[in-house]
DNA sequence: ACCCCTGCTGTGAACGTACACAGTAGAGTT
DNA sequence: AACTCTACTGTGTACGTTCACAGCAGGGGT
């Protein structure tokens, strides 16, 4: 033992869990090599790296992160941060393909993620000073609709987050990950058009999120690049839920019957207008096709199988927790657009 | 300043946040007395604790978890660890639920939660060695399926855990917490009995499951209790998922067309079921009563708004923070059998 | 006058790790 | 032969907190 060990000297299985003075002891090495091997190993001998290797599988060591994290000066978690309230949440499919994404992603790096919702004002307030005392290295931050006061607040601590699709409002450099929402409407719209349909409504998403905005413009855009007559009474303005959806749908109906499409910016609105059609004694695609977008769970649920845009939710989530990653190192913000893709199903 | 500060004193806003150090010199104290009121304030004078109190708003003071946690030899959260694949949660609005439900309820005991997911063996036997280090201080264990593996690697670990819904098999001495399943579904088969309805059918959830026996056995009961002769054919098998509701629907309506009734063991099965039934031109409930359970968010999002069984979710979830919470102080193992509720809609 | 007891306070260790620093040996260069 | 440089190793200290212990005053009992 060459280590001076001021505690008196522990065996494996003494009851608490082995420290690097144990792995060192065992491995007859110091607790400086012992925690160089633990860090990648830099500097150090083969032979000292195998012998502690060996220690770390025979004694089961696992790092203390409490330790680690006291002298590193860094939790060595994230938080995934919800500032939505409930009832939104349970309907929208991508959340949770986001949150389990990110957890899958963090996973890879040994970085636990730490789930915080703040639905409310005073929630809000209360998560404050456990940002500001850096119990985080970073935040995810899912906030689907409108502009987010947690923004200023992470900025005001100096602690490194990302968005999920681009923020509403000005709140200098924010790093923030989104999937190419116009161009994945105009791919869209293009199918239709290609397809002969020419009376195109859209039910879009609200318009004080940028996907809402970025997905209807999408749709104008190709309009009028075809030449078709843009038509006010064929655009509706749902809020991502089925009922918007099977009610906007209704609306449609009723004001422009001669419709052969519909453009739907979210799957789950796109179900609701699906069974609004059904009702009504019509065919789909065959009277009416219905495209939608997201290519959430429920586009394969329903009954036709959704044509639809695919958003990348997998690479959005990794992506995401690549840039916070990269930010905590040091490095600075930036903002990433993924492109989506078509997925021609039944609906259209 | 009574107290021997090893390193130079710190102003506040210098830089790195305050520590008790600053905290005792701001307050004429030593740390030992700022430690004793950050705990309480037991065997502390009122002045003292008021000077404390004062400088820990004047410094903005929040507790480093780290040291705390290190000296302590307790990690501060609690995890949820979800063990099963992804494609199952996303049609389960029970697990948003419980999820978001337990946050919130260990938000009120300022316990982090850290959300793990482990689908599959590779990723399971990735996770026990931060279960062996004690990283979290307890487990949250939702399973809706089969017996959980998880469930030994826990024990074996020494750390405490609650399950969400009493767990299959056989390993000693399990907290749990769940609804009363069958007396629920005894509950709904009452109502639907007392309305007049005689061939009642059931889509029952996976043999598999607890919550699936339980209610089939409910079903059963009420049925002999009311001297209504049994029918095999009355009984399908599903899955919990959408899909499967339509499925089983379907065959249901093919074997016994003159049922008036049909008891489903799942809201989300019970869309399916309601999709399939009006394909076929019938009346809910004017041809058939369509009964749901869980009262999920799907209740009433559909149409007709079903009538359902209520499951407490959120007692559920409070429920299973605070008996584990109880075992992390040292008690012992305990079960929670909560009670549901009738919830009468449109549907039956 | 003595004692004990109670309420309050300050002090010295730990807790387990990472990092800066100093030191060693050996290979290569001049 | 003296030197520099590189690769590697061991030691001391700090991170911020809690806890056990000791100390001290003052009140109430004998």
């Amino acid at each position: 033992m060459t280590d001076t060990a001021p505690n008196r000297s522990r065996r494996a299985g003494s009851g608490r869990p082995p420290t690097i003075h144990d792995l060192a002891a065992e491995a007859g090495v110091s607790r400086g090599t012992v925690s160089r091997v633990l860090q990648g190993g830099r500097n150090v001998s083969p032979a000292s790296q195998d012998a502690v290797n060996a220690a770390i599988r025979k004694l089961g060591y696992v790092v203390n992160l409490a330790a680690r994290s006291l002298v590193t000066q860094r939790a060595g978690t994230v938080a995934f941060l919800v500032s939505e309230t409930q009832d939104v949440l349970f309907e929208d499919p991508n959340f949770m393909t986001l949150l389990l994404g990110c957890t899958q992603a963090l996973a890879k790096y040994d970085v636990p993620l730490v789930l915080i919702t703040a639905g409310t004002e005073a929630e809000r307030r209360r998560i404050i000073p456990y940002f500001s005392a850096h119990h985080v290295d970073g935040v995810l931050l899912f906030s689907s609709h409108r502009g987010n006061p947690m923004i200023e607040h992470l900025q005001r601590a100096g602690l490194p987050f990302v968005c999920c699709g681009k923020p509403l409002g000005r709140h200098g450099a924010v790093s923030y990950v989104g999937a190419d929402d116009r161009e994945g409407a105009r791919t869209m719209m293009r199918y239709l058009l290609d397809s002969g349909r020419r009376r195109i409504a859209t039910i879009a998403g609200p318009q004080d999120t940028p996907g809402g905005l970025e997905r209807l413009t999408g749709y104008r855009e190709l309009l009028s690049e075809y030449g078709v007559r843009h038509d006010k009474n064929l655009v509706t303005i749902g809020d991502y839920s089925r009922a918007s959806g099977a009610a906007c749908m209704e609306q449609l109906l009723s004001r422009t019957p001669d419709l052969d499409a519909v453009f739907v910016a979210s799957d789950l609105m796109a179900d609701g207008a699906l069974t609004t059609i059904g009702r009504a004694g019509l065919n789909v695609p065959g009277d009416i096709a219905v495209a939608g977008f997201d290519d959430s769970p429920v586009a394969t649920a329903v009954q036709p199988q959704l044509t639809t845009i695919r958003q990348p939710w997998d690479r959005i989530s990794e992506s995401m927790v690549r840039q916070l990653l990269a930010q905590i190192s040091g490095e600075g913000t930036a903002t990433v657009i993924l492109p989506t893709e078509l997925v021609v199903r039944e609906s259209a």
